[in-house]
DNA sequence: TAGACAGGAA
DNA sequence: TGAAATCCTGTCTA
């Protein structure tokens, strides 16, 4: 590769810059992928970054410091600014700078790399308050009962803690995974299904047993919770978003497991089972009756000897469901999720709590083995109207995006885009209920949102799925419904602030294996605050290889 | 006993 | 940045 080939620029502020139009593009972005952040992806230069989280991320997934100086060194065109060199170097160290291991009685034992660093520590309050005795200078001691909290003062001080301790093997139940399913078809796990497990269980009793899974939507997140419980034999509290989930998971459990019903609770509003493996909601767990009353549910975490706590849809997970996690430290959890970001900044809780992510796959890996659609996704800009034009300068923030969000030209686009697909099935999906309300009546297509009683819902999802009605318009509830049948067209007319997990909810939305390529459309108003917010909300996808092709209208090319 | 609906929470 | 969705509980009706 000669100097001018090599895509990367890394720059003193930490910044990396990746041009898009070299014919390494691909390569060194996968190279810098598990290691790095995405933080904006324009038409021709990407931005990442390096943070600390992310570094750790990597080391937990065994990356070592050599690869990502290799990675570097193969990919950047000029000499890497020794102060980026320092900080990733800082970063390894700091990972596996502390660590915590059992002790006799009641006591765990903190082991710091070096004397010095242990006084660095201890200078923080939070965590010198902890501290029970210290046996010498690089080694200390803190009740077992400080382990969740002990872990996450640490990780704010920027030190994440390798814990060592182990866990409760939880009271035993005998579960295992058929080969048959109930309905008599056969079942294996997937190759990455089956992998996806063994790195949550890698480094035996004591380390494996604890972290968070990445896998997209439609990848079959749930039979790694299955198998990951058949590898524990223990009694399990799976905690979910919804209680549609909370069903689709005791579905799944008696369908591809031994267990029988009387095994499995559902605790939620209509039931209040506790079993050996019980599944509930999040919402569930953080009901109170005012601002100022306990959370009446929570005991449910401790109710019994749970050797297993999974959480579903993790990047979701409540900060008070985080608190309890912090004092049930001595029980194996795994996260599932699509996408590890939160809007809320609340990863290191995730990462000190519940785990460090132990499995990843790109989605267009998994594109390429067949397993999820290929999906084909347009931003289609098209301009306000004069008048709009005119009372979008006027107004302030909030009425601004509105405006461009419910900008009236879009409709008309989008006749058109379903003219281009006359025989798929097509998905409509946006966040003002006014909106789609007006885009259902000239469309003459039927609108799911939050108010359509549960019995509509079903009735029309099933004429959907049959093919009768062609054209759906959804609310947010697509962010949440996991019964929305699947589509090969989907096409966004308004969406939320830049959130990218949202977005990339619902590329998932058509991402389930089709013979066919699937499609996805934004429409965004030119030269608004919309086209900002699009961009924020695609990062996500450009990280997994998503490119997204950009297409101009102008006034003329709608007609009204 | 099931459902429908209002009210509060985050 | 805010709108809309969800869930849980409690009450009322049939």
């Amino acid at each position: 590769m000669s100097i001018q080939d090599k895509p990367i620029i890394v720059q003193s502020d930490g910044s990396i810059l990746l041009e898009v139009q070299s014919p390494e593009f691909e390569r060194a972005r996968d190279a810098i992928l598990p290691f790095a952040e995405l933080i904006k992806s324009p038409e021709y230069v990407h931005t990442y970054r390096i943070t600390p989280l992310s570094v750790w991320n990597a080391a937990a997934l065994g990356i070592s410091h050599t690869d990502v100086l290799q990675a570097l060194g193969r990919y950047c065109r000029y000499e890497v600014p020794s102060g980026v060199l320092f900080k990733i170097r800082d970063a390894f160290e700091r990972w596996d700078a502390v660590r915590m291991m059992k002790h006799e009685g009641r006591e765990l034992l903190v082991e710091v790399k070096s004397a010095e660093l242990l006084d660095q520590i201890l200078a923080k309050p939070g965590i010198r308050d902890m501290v029970r005795r210290q046996v010498s200078p690089r080694i200390f001691t803190i009740d077992e009962q400080v382990r969740g909290r002990f872990k996450h003062q640490l990780i704010k001080a920027g030190f994440p803690a390798h814990d060592l301790v182990g866990y409760d093997t939880g009271d035993r139940l005998d579960i295992a995974v058929r080969d048959v399913t109930s309905g008599g078809r056969e079942f294996a796990l997937r190759r990455y299904q089956k992998e996806a497990c063994d790195h949550f269980w890698a480094g035996g009793s004591i380390r494996g047993g604890q972290g968070i899974v990445v896998l997209p939507c439609g990848a079959g997140k749930t039979i790694v919770g299955i198998e990951v419980m058949a590898r524990a034999r223990t009694q399990t509290l799976i905690m979910c978003t919804n209680v549609s989930a909370v069903r689709q998971w005791i579905t799944e459990l008696l369908d591809k497991t031994t267990l029988g019903r009387e095994d499995i609770g559902e605790y939620s509003g209509n039931k209040k089972e506790v079993r050996p493996v019980t599944v509930t909601t999040y919402q569930m767990l953080t009901y109170r009756k005012s601002r100022q009353s306990e959370f009446e549910h929570m005991q449910l975490m401790k109710a019994r000897n749970w050797g297993l706590l999974v959480y579903d849809e993790v990047h979701v997970v409540p900060a008070p469901v985080f608190r309890a996690t912090t004092e049930i430290q001595a029980k194996r959890r795994l996260g599932l999720t699509a996408t590890l970001i939160r809007e809320d900044g609340l990863e290191e809780d995730a990462f000190s709590l519940v785990g460090p992510k132990c499995y990843d796959v790109p989605w267009k890996e998994l594109e390429q083995k067949g397993f999820i659609a290929e999906a084909i996704c347009y931003e289609i800009r098209l301009p306000l109207s004069p008048e709009k034009q005119r009372e979008y300068v006027m107004q302030g923030d909030r009425a601004q995006f509105r405006i461009a969000s419910e900008n009236i030209l879009k409709d008309a686009v989008l006749k058109r885009i379903i003219q281009q697909h006359p025989d798929e099935p097509v998905l409509i999906i946006g966040q003002y209920v006014s909106q789609l309300r007006r885009i259902a009546d000239k469309l003459r297509a039927p609108l799911i949102t939050g108010s359509t009683p549960n019995a509509k819902r079903d009735s029309l999802y099933a004429a959907f799925r049959g093919g009768e009605i062609p054209v759906l318009v959804v609310s947010k509830v697509a962010n949440f419904a996991i019964d929305l049948p699947d589509a090969s067209v989907a096409i966004q007319v308004s969406g939320t602030f830049g959130s990218r997990q949202e977005e990339a909810q619902r590329l998932g939305r058509i991402l389930r294996p089709k013979c066919r390529v699937s499609t996805f459309y934004t429409l965004v108003s030119r030269r608004t605050s919309e086209e900002e917010f699009a961009h924020k909300r695609q990062i996500f996808l450009a990280e997994q290889g998503y490119k997204y092709t950009i297409e101009e209208w102008g006034l003329r090319d709608i007609d009204l």
